[in-house]
DNA sequence: TCTAAATTATAAAAAAATTTTATTTTTTAA
DNA sequence: TTAAAAAATAAAATTTTTTTATAATTTAGA
């Protein structure tokens, strides 16, 4: 489905709230109201009556819903009709991936692949940067997908997306009633931090030392743990602090488990990226790319 | 119609080329492969084949062709219906524009509005600038559409469109031969301007002055006259250049009796602008003003 | 077979459109 | 009458699109 300003429009006129609306599409309000006057300006009449504070759908309103109902089957015949193309691709494919990305990302990615293309037989491996690097150079997988920005000769980076790490508290902690903090404040919160040579603990310190000019010496560590896992279970039973990838804690943030603390003036950010063969990024490897490029980048 | 990607791809489809639907679409060819690429991304399948230098739609880009073509009927539906629903409103409007605007820019739109809401009285007059906020004042007028970007207190000026004038010369004269002069060349050559004090002298003058630190002083100036409508008949039987807002001379240049030139470095520009009353920036004003502003930035 | 012309691809920079954040206005309901 | 709820607005930030310039590839003609 291409037009995102439509479905905009449709699910404002499905909720008649610009509120719901937003919250439906995980965009703004203001994003909203400007979509529905652009198609307003558009086909030059009003779609949405605004009366106080509720709207309603005006009579060129009416016809647009049904309109736009009609264009979203189209669409979706679309999808059907291609979906049954790309039942005919086979192949196999080997990807390897870093920790993070191996235990929380790809796996989503790799479902849904492997319901648009079920005939491609598809494997995991798991390792550092390094091995994964050497792996393709063996030609043991066909794609890999590391974090950070390391390069090697060779190989050719593609950006995969990025990932946001958050200071996170176990929701029984002491600190759990923090919304936000200041960098003064982190100093004095215990920390767990992954160990000496972790992707995770380089873009930490970097990002700390390059905003706030703080070394590891300034922080309070608690401990340097091997693993997301370890520092997780640590969380629960303690009055500490982690600073860990947004989808590592998807689940437990959403269950209420950890809680998510933020940091003034401070994001923590890295790269994806895949990385394959100086030749080899065609054929599979080039479509499970795009594919879960297109994954985390789709709004409709 | 919403869809610009969808409109790329049928217009690529249709040539199968996709230099030719650039040409069509009046966007760059690279802009062109980046929305097919984008597409096929969005599906996850290639939908030209690309043989050489020919391009051929695979079985996915037929499918997508024939849903487009579909997609394509249900917008021009929604075209009809929403026109008769808009030749139901009524009322006067009363439009001031400036010299230029009135005479090579609005027409076009005044038709093309009048289509759209038949029952809409329209009539247009003509003045300068402080003529047209003075009849704003009076209420003489619903609306002004002036050059520049002076404003005066208690009126609310929007943005129209940009406004390029460039330097013409008839295409029996001389010079009709250059197709790009330095700053230095057109010192030599003699100019045709308009008189003191209007816009298009102003803008020419400040242009140059920021641009190429010349004054009025330094320019090879042949006459000053006092519309735009003597520049050109003048030019025509004479070796003499002049800057020109586009819309005024663009008949003139497709028929070949004027060629423009380029003037290296240096790009004359200004705005158009709709003032009304600080209140009276709804109603048929503001409908006249998204449609005229549409009109001009329309892409489908 | 080589060259020139035609066509698509790529990359970096510029321009334009979208989104967010913060705030304001308007209306409703307590 | 006031507080809450919802949409509008404006400025800033971000993202996307477009252009410009160039490269790479293929085809047709000499």
């Amino acid at each position: 489905m291409f037009d995102f300003r439509l479905k905009v429009f449709f699910t404002v006129a499905k909720h008649l709230s610009f509120t719901k609306a937003s919250n439906e599409l995980l965009i703004s309000q203001p994003a909203i109201t400007k979509h529905i006057k652009e198609i307003e300006t558009k086909l030059a009449i009003r779609i949405f009556e605004r009366k106080g504070t509720r709207i309603a759908l005006t009579p060129a309103g009416k016809i647009l819903y049904e309109k736009t109902k009609k264009i979203f089957e189209i669409y979706k015949e679309l999808e059907y009709e291609i979906g049954t193309l790309r039942k005919q691709y086979t192949g196999n494919l080997v990807i390897g991936a870093s920790s993070t990305i191996a235990q929380w990302v790809i796996p989503v990615v790799l479902s849904k692949f492997k319901e648009a293309y079920p005939s491609i037989k598809i494997s995991l491996v798991n390792g550092n940067s390094t091995q994964i690097e050497n792996a393709l150079f063996e030609g043991k997988i066909d794609l890999g997908i590391v974090e950070g920005n390391r390069r090697r000769k060779g190989l050719r980076y593609t950006f995969f997306k990025n990932d946001i790490l958050k200071p996170v508290v176990s929701s029984k902690s002491k600190y759990s009633g923090l919304d936000t903090i200041s960098v003064k404040e982190l100093l004095k919160i215990p920390l767990l931090l992954r160990e000496h040579g972790s992707g995770t603990l380089d873009v930490i310190l970097k990002t700390l030392h390059e905003k706030a000019k703080i070394n590891l010496s300034d922080l309070n560590v608690l401990m340097h743990l091997g693993s997301t896992e370890s520092i997780k279970t640590y969380l629960h039973h303690s009055d500490a602090m982690a600073i860990i990838s947004c989808p590592a804690i998807k689940k437990e943030v959403e269950a209420g488990i950890l809680k998510t603390v933020k940091l003034k003036g401070i994001k923590f950010k890295r790269n994806f990226r895949f990385v394959c063969n100086q030749g080899g990024q065609r054929g599979l490897a080039k479509k499970f790319m795009s594919f879960a490029k297109r994954h985390y980048n789709e709004k409709l």
